[in-house]
DNA sequence: TATTGTTATACTCTATAACTATA
DNA sequence: TATAGTTATAGAGTATAACAATA
């Protein structure tokens, strides 16, 4: 990183590049959400419950489909509930389970706040044109996928 | 994410993918970075110190160069001192500052654990090709920077 | 016995405040 | 007064352990 006007102490490493990308990326969108009362974790919750072909959805199904813990759902879905942007309720089928609906509202706050992600994602890909961005989420994705595991 | 054979829950998001791509290179950094008993933090003072014009560096100069914070560069100096890669030493120009070499053993606990991070950068890289490779590189260097201050 | 929701706990990483010695 | 090194503290974020209810 170039401080108050020194050179790059090393030669740019793919590692830094990552985290101050994904870094300055984070912040952006975090700007963005908060006009609408979430964050990005809201609002990945919103789109999972939204985004189905109305299934019901339990707490831990709605965690392993985002590769988070169970545990921190209940917080997330706790704060989502307190805005009236999702709903708890018992399944009758298996009573251990909390079925987690979407309001109204929820929808609303969903369409909003992910119009406003995407426009800061936008105004962040700026810099680059539009083949090199498609290229760069298509390299991306290669990257972050799960490493098939070597025959040793 | 894909967990356990569920499709996407979404449209591929940026944020994500830059966050699990970084997350990955870093697990694999520090993989091969621990046969050398350093991590990337260490490796990145060692790579300052030893990178430069044989100027002295102050443990701030250190952190600015590294946009990491002086409270943080005790500790992290503390345990590359306890492992004989660097020596402090009072300035004699300015005796509030603590002058940080690197030992022979730095160096030579660099250049081995920097190759290692490079080969692990290097498996990393390998789903891409090599121009789609220097191609994310610089999408990522244009990103990355500081966005310009707009005249507003 | 295993799973779901929940709470409490611990642990990492980093940011802030405050102290000392020097300038 | 400002800076360098240091320590202690606090906060966010996340992982682990344990418990009650239910299967």
């Amino acid at each position: 990183m170039v401080i108050d006007g020194h050179p790059l102490p090393l030669e740019p490493r793919l590692g830094h590049l990552l985290k101050q990308a994904q870094a300055k990326l984070a912040r952006a969108s975090a700007e963005a959400l908060a006009a609408h009362g979430v964050d990005g974790h809201d609002l990945a919750v919103l789109g999972v419950l939204c985004a189905g072909s109305g299934e019901e959805l339990s707490q831990v199904e709605v965690a392993g489909r985002l590769g988070i813990d169970r545990t921190t759902m209940v917080a997330l879905i706790d704060g989502l509930e307190d805005q009236g942007l999702v709903r708890r309720r018992r399944s009758p089928r298996d009573r251990r389970k909390n079925i987690v609906e979407p309001t109204p509202e929820g929808r609303d706050c969903l369409h909003r706040a992910e119009r406003a992600r995407r426009a800061a994602e936008h105004r962040f890909l700026a810099p680059l044109d539009t083949e090199t961005a498609s290229a760069l989420v298509r390299a991306l994705t290669l990257l972050a996928g799960e490493t098939p595991a070597t025959a040793e």
